[in-house]
DNA sequence: TATGAGCGG
């Protein structure tokens, strides 16, 4: 064996570093285990700032190994670091093979002990309790070298006591393949959504109008406090075909002498995500709406609101957005108008610039930045 | 409740 390839077998990756850890930091750190050959921070070409991981390369392969030993999980800088032998073949990081994923961990469970529990089942390419600046987050990641090692692990740990949790031990999942299986769940869903059928609902009578769709697990009205409807509940059937035949054949229905919507009942943080979401998409196209044809108005009086100030304007052309800025319900004396086009926007600050409007001449100006 | 990041000279 050559000089360089016997070297090569004593480096090892250093990853998760703080973007501050210098060369010489590591070197000193890592040369009390045995000499250091080479210490090499890897740096954006341009920026020369730290990517977060080095290459320490140690002349003797066991002092490599002694520091993979003692010195993984060590803080330097605030930060655990963690380490690996260096492996320059991708495959086996990339396939995701022997890769486990552990949630319900104790908060108490560090990397050292989760590394030292999980070693029993073979040999660990790379491990990590995810954290913040709070500690542990209850869930962690094991990367064994092999599927058989880690179908030990699963198959040993899944479901039992690590402190005083009751693990969850199951293969790793990259989130492109975890969010397609829960749309595959949600696209099976038994549960049903209803609303809009207003104070005048119980339960037996919501169970009637959709008895005929299927079995029915559960119905639930939700209520106030004086126990009255609030104009939505729940219905769970046994089986995703008669949820399915209720929301085709009961949206839009006419329940109490109104149309009631019917879907599948989302968790709160889907809905609330979805909610997000279609905020920000509409956010969006507000901007764009208002590109180049955005006026603000500055000086105005008082008395003007959002409809006063679109029928001042409208002769100019189509107006996408009106907006009076206003705080506790008071004019804040400024506000803006989006135009469809900015030739319109245009001539209208043209026309409008100095105009009185009630006690005040406007002052408008063309916005800038977009 | 939770499904990462990652390989040079």
């Amino acid at each position: 064996m050559n000089v360089a390839a016997k070297y090569r077998m004593a480096s090892l990756y250093v990853g998760d570093l703080h973007s501050d850890v210098t060369e010489d930091l590591l070197f000193k750190k890592f040369s009390r285990v045995g000499p250091v050959l080479s210490i090499r921070i890897c740096r954006d070409l341009v920026t020369r700032r730290s990517l977060g991981y080095a290459y320490v390369n140690f002349l003797q392969l066991a002092d490599a190994q002694k520091a993979l030993d003692t010195m993984n999980f060590d803080v330097v800088k605030g930060k655990a670091i963690r380490l690996m032998w260096s492996q320059r073949d991708a495959y086996l990081r990339k396939s995701g093979i022997g890769n486990v994923f552990i949630k319900n961990l104790d908060k108490s469970i560090d990397n050292k002990s989760l590394y030292e529990c999980f070693s029993a089942f073979g040999k660990i390419l790379s491990s990590k309790v995810m954290s913040d600046d709070r500690g542990s987050k209850g869930y962690a990641f094991v990367h064994f070298q092999s599927q058989s090692a880690a179908d030990r692990a699963i198959e040993e740990m899944n479901g039992k006591f690590l402190k005083d949790c009751k693990v969850f031990v199951g293969r790793f999942k990259s989130r492109k393949d975890r969010e397609a299986e829960l749309r595959n769940k949600a696209s099976e869903f038994t549960n049903v959504y209803i609303k809009n059928f207003g104070d005048d609902m119980d339960d037996e009578r919501l169970r009637e109008v959709f008895s005929t769709y299927g079995r029915i697990l559960s119905v639930k009205v939700m209520t106030n406090s004086c126990g009255k409807s609030r104009g939505f509940g729940f219905v769970s059937f046994d089986s995703h075909e008669a949820a399915r035949k209720a929301v085709e054949e009961m949206n839009g229905k006419e329940v109490n002498g109104q149309p009631i919507f019917v879907g599948r009942a989302q968790k709160k943080v889907e809905r609330q995500a979805e909610l997000k979401q279609m905020f920000e998409q509409l956010k969006k196209e507000r901007i764009r709406g208002c590109q180049g044809a955005k006026l603000y108005i500055k000086n105005l009086d008082e008395n003007i609101d959002d409809e006063k100030l679109r029928k001042e304007f409208s002769s100019f052309g189509s107006i996408s957005r009106v907006k009076v800025m206003q705080e506790e319900g008071q004019s804040k004396g400024f506000g803006l108008i989006c135009f469809s086009s900015s030739e319109d926007a245009a001539r209208a600050m043209t026309v409008m610039n100095g105009r009185i409007l009630g006690s005040k001449p406007l002052n408008i100006a063309l916005a800038q930045g977009y």
